[in-house]
DNA sequence: TGGGTTCAAATCCCGCCGTTCCGACCATTT
DNA sequence: AAATGGTCGGAACGGCGGGATTTGAACCCA
């Protein structure tokens, strides 16, 4: 009944900078009106909106709506309740064992970025 | 909408063996009609049986039940996602904040890296 | 200029999560 | 043992959260 998708099965996102609402439904397998929706539900979305009240949706904007999407669908939160944990997560420089984990998690990831950014 | 109460303020667990439904529902702030459906979702809530059926709720039942209610009220989890955190509780060793933390962050780092796979 | 995409807003709908009944049974007090 | 009040399961019922559909117009690209 829960966890039947999961976002390793959702496509790469594309190199370019902008995303229509048609392209990140496919991204992310989550219908138009959908995330329409859940822009209403979720302060943190806020694609850039041009010519016509159009949405173009940058990376970090699919980013999030994966996120929510596995809160929602994956994890089995309610809508407040994945608000809830997005929030706290922007703010959560919490529990110093934890964070300190974190950090040097951060830190093998940057390392493996130069590691990419050489080749 | 969310986070209204919270089992601090919920009563001290009286020192006594059994506790019927009525007493657990007051101890847990939940209708016992409510317990009853509980019942049939969390295959870990089995109060012992007695004459005529009658549950008899041991401490660690009520216990149970606050956690239940917590993921419910407070945290903001689906009955489906609720029975996945307590279950997965089961298995991983500690409590579900630092698992659920965990789940967290692996989330997180997929996102991670997603954003390396562009590069 | 025509077909596909997108828009906002209104309306509709289904299933989750209880809620409300019900007659019968049980426990405790008197 | 009668009275009072809690508890039983099961079935019918209900609100509403979370979308889904519809509408009609604007927009974009070829």
């Amino acid at each position: 009944m829960l966890e039947p998708s999961h976002n390793d099965e959702l496509p790469v996102i594309p190199g370019k900078r902008y995303f229509t609402i048609g392209e990140v439904s496919e991204l992310c397998a989550v219908k138009p009106h959908v995330l329409r929706y859940w822009e209403q539900e979720f302060p943190q979305l806020k694609p850039v909106k041009r010519r016509g009240n159009r949405r173009y949706y940058q990376r970090q904007d699919v980013l999030t709506i994966r996120q929510i999407r596995s809160l929602l669908y994956d994890q089995g939160f309610t809508i407040g309740g994945a608000r809830l944990q997005m929030s706290s997560e922007a703010t959560s420089s919490e529990s110093g064992q934890l964070s300190q984990l974190v950090v040097r998690m951060i830190d093998d990831l940057e390392h493996l970025l130069d590691l990419l950014k050489i080749k």
